[in-house]
DNA sequence: CTTCTTATAGACCGGATGGTCTACACCTTT
DNA sequence: AAAGGTGTAGACCATCCGGTCTATAAGAAG
């Protein structure tokens, strides 16, 4: 390990593998191959989360394929701790469903042990400065699956029928209203209109929807798409 | 331009900018640099809705930042036609919302117009060969984006207080009766209780959830993951 | 054994909500 | 000029809804 000019304090490294086997191997993988600091490592979630508070690391490589405590929940967890600790996953599989779900919850990395021990190092390296790394093949299968979800969730409401796209301008500011529980009297004040016109905008967007009260407009409307300008939601 | 042994068939590409240096230098570079067959330039993307029908080319090249109808539009409404193209954006900024909406929407590519052309041509080899690819740089904001909108959602949700929490089994049963729109009397007949009871019930959950009226309550369930097994929502 | 919680249920009341009908002013389209 | 759509508004009524109070039975917790 080299020494001398080397300013840039060595980043510290947690490995969690439930296999040994791998989980020596990557230990000296790194030893040998980079600057880092590996400074524990676990072979189960939960021993892993002690260590992780206890050293404080910059990094951690967390195995996702584990038995008791599947590697998924440990990273939640950890980032919940939000100690600042960057995770890198690691599996054998590059199932989508896998990647999409440890980057949701906040992994900063995902490789698999399949990849040039290389890759690994390079992985590592752009955590450690700050980056969200994942190569490109699996970054390609996060997207299709990605694409995919946003895709069936918009099949369902924008197509077809979208019983919205009939509701004037105005019935659309009286439903936007609704949506957010308020009733007739308070339309009524914010729209600056009688109460009685805010009925008959509620009645005719009734009929306009097919529905029969407020509720049903109202879970009517969010299940369509209507505040989908400003929130999304994504199928899971 | 070379031929020759050359089998596989050329994908034939559609640039669309608005500024017509950029475009005629995205064609000239792409005939000189690649083997791709720019079969048409638009600098409109209505021009180009309808040169993409006419040509059906494998890929189109738009650029986001279009006056009249900008390109995020212009590409969900390519991608509503269903033709199999596949888009690549193109962009001056690395706007971390701007990926994630044109990706969202069904970009296959995103790349910046200061990357180095042999970038340019990589992408486009990438995505023509069924791939989805977003540079490291590009994917690493995309997901930190990605994750920021998670860690929102779940600090509002899951985190602190969610008063759903304090509700008994059969308050949840009763509220997710009201989540589907249902009355008093059809909650009634469906759990084979009496109207009043569900009344009861309904208050209590009123008065745990420190809300008014049905509406508020069910709202208050669906942005405070009440059925969040099954959907989760990103916030953007 | 007593207390607390939960699920059940009735009574009563006022106000909110939904259904229907009518009416008028304004605008656009024909 | 006539017709249609839209936003406004009133009247009337039946029903639904929400608030409050009381009460009982079963089970859990102490």
């Amino acid at each position: 390990m080299r020494r001398g000019i080397e300013f840039k304090k060595k980043a510290r490294i947690i490995i969690v593998d439930d296999n040994y086997e791998h989980l020596s191997g990557i230990k000296e993988l790194i030893e040998i191959e980079s600057d880092f600091d590996v400074v524990a490592t676990a072979t189960s979630a939960s021993v892993a989360i002690s260590l992780i508070k206890k050293y404080r690391p910059e990094i951690v490589l967390m195995d996702i394929n584990m038995p008791e405590k599947d590697g998924l929940t440990a990273i939640a967890e950890i980032e919940k701790l939000d100690l600042g600790v960057r995770i890198i996953a690691l599996t054998g599989y590059d199932d989508p469903d896998l990647i999409f779900r440890a980057m949701k919850i906040g992994a900063k990395g995902y490789i698999l042990k399949t990849m040039a021990s290389a890759q690994l190092i390079y992985a590592i390296d752009e955590v450690a400065a700050g980056k969200i790394y994942l190569p490109a093949t699996l970054s390609s299968r996060f997207f299709e699956y990605f694409q995919q979800s946003f895709k069936e969730e918009t099949e369902n409401t924008d197509d077809e029928e979208n019983l919205l796209n009939y509701l004037t301008q105005r019935e659309e500011e009286v439903l936007d209203l609704l949506t957010q529980g308020i009733t007739y009297k308070g339309v009524a004040q914010k729209l600056f209109i009688s109460e009685t016109t805010v009925k008959t905008h509620v009645n005719n967007i009734f009929q306009k929807l097919q529905v029969n009260d407020r509720t049903q407009a109202v879970l009517y409307a969010l299940n369509n798409g209507f505040l989908n300008r400003r929130k999304v939601k994504i199928a899971i």
